[in-house]
DNA sequence: TAATAATTTGACCAACTGGTCAAAGCCACG
DNA sequence: CGTGGCTTTGACCAGTTGGTCAAATTATTA
């Protein structure tokens, strides 16, 4: 038998983990990897520093664990896309998910938008493997909407960047638009807008 | 007289200060404020890091010329929009001006990007002072626009938002979108999917 | 060319970095 | 309640960080 070390399910661990994780995001997603230090964390988690390096053997595995939670729900709203429903009833639902997690969880969003600025060195696989096979399977189904003559012939990958850019816009450039809106709620007037444009783009 | 300090305008002096701005925004624009070290600047400028210090007082007075320069050639083009030209070409000539920026100048949008992100510590003023008014003035002139039905109602803020998160969206993200798109060059496509996009909402 | 000013550098510093470790504290269970 | 394992911590370490300084080197110019 291995020595598995000390068990992984007591109430304690849950709690401190989810306490890091939750600290761990909030201090990547507005610093990155590199310009984030684990005191700060420790301390946004309310644990000392060796305390944090007992339950994650290191900086790098906290940001790793935190990336790979966030890639699985990344990756699900693409997924959802229904090739037999109606073709702008679901781009506008996957826009209308996309800019919900905006809403919800922005600091997943910039920790995925501070990953890939500094050039993805670990998500550069997926971005090239799983995602990319993703889009180009939802870009057959958008072609096909097109040749149907159910939607406008678009470019289905610049279309999918547009929502993308668009909809993580509202989390990742957070300070900007509210400097600008001033106390308008951004998300008011962004599901509105979005759908507009993609009315106007699609429908034939 | 006050003590002046060493001659600012000679040779030696513009050409290591050119470099040590361009190196400065290459780090910079990859790591952020944070993740960056001086170190990483003074071998990209190939100088030693007391020699950096010989020409900037400090990090922070690298990064501060980077953005003061940046916030420039950033607000420039707003103002560039014609309220006696064509709506519809305005708009275009704009989006077509900040997508031109992204494709030449990507490491500049990545610098804003990454200050934006963490929150605009330095330049938060300018955000809610100088860019907010600009933007208010511009919405003044898109209402007017639509209120003359040349072209259809939208929400001036939202819009102008949605060039800005489409166009950096491609250097900001630029190797997410290269890994999509494989060996096809983003550029190519952008600028017309973008201008669709637009006629497709504006267009009465 | 001599001397004055501009530039460059090696040695150095205190604070901070990610990480280790043995010892102490705490908790659940018999 | 006590004991064995889970949890926490203070002290510590080597490498890195932004920054200083006097001395050495190189340019400029009288």
């Amino acid at each position: 038998m291995t020595k598995l070390g000390p068990k992984l399910d007591t109430r304690i661990q849950k709690k401190n983990r989810a306490a890091i994780l939750s600290a761990g995001l909030m201090v990547f997603s507005q610093f990155g990897f590199r310009g984030s230090t684990l005191d700060l964390v420790a301390e946004e988690a309310g644990l000392s520093k060796p305390n944090l390096l007992y339950y994650f053997r290191s900086k790098d595995a906290i940001y790793t664990a935190l990336l790979a939670k966030l890639l699985e729900d990344w990756l699900e709203p693409l997924r959802e896309i229904n090739a037999d429903g109606d073709p702008v009833e679901e781009l506008l639902a996957y826009s209308k998910r996309k800019l919900d997690m905006s809403q919800h969880y922005p600091r997943e969003s910039r920790l995925f938008a501070n990953e890939i600025i500094q050039g993805a060195p670990r998500i550069g696989d997926v971005l090239r493997g799983e995602l990319r096979e993703l889009v180009d399977e939802i870009a057959v189904v958008i072609n096909g909407w097109a040749a149907a003559g159910r939607i406008n012939k678009v470019d289905p990958y610049h279309l999918i960047f547009s929502i993308w850019a668009q909809t993580q816009h509202y989390a990742d450039f957070d300070v900007q638009v509210r400097a600008i809106l001033g106390k308008t709620d951004p998300f008011d007037g962004a599901e509105h807008h979005l759908e507009a444009m993609l009315r106007g783009l699609l429908t034939p």
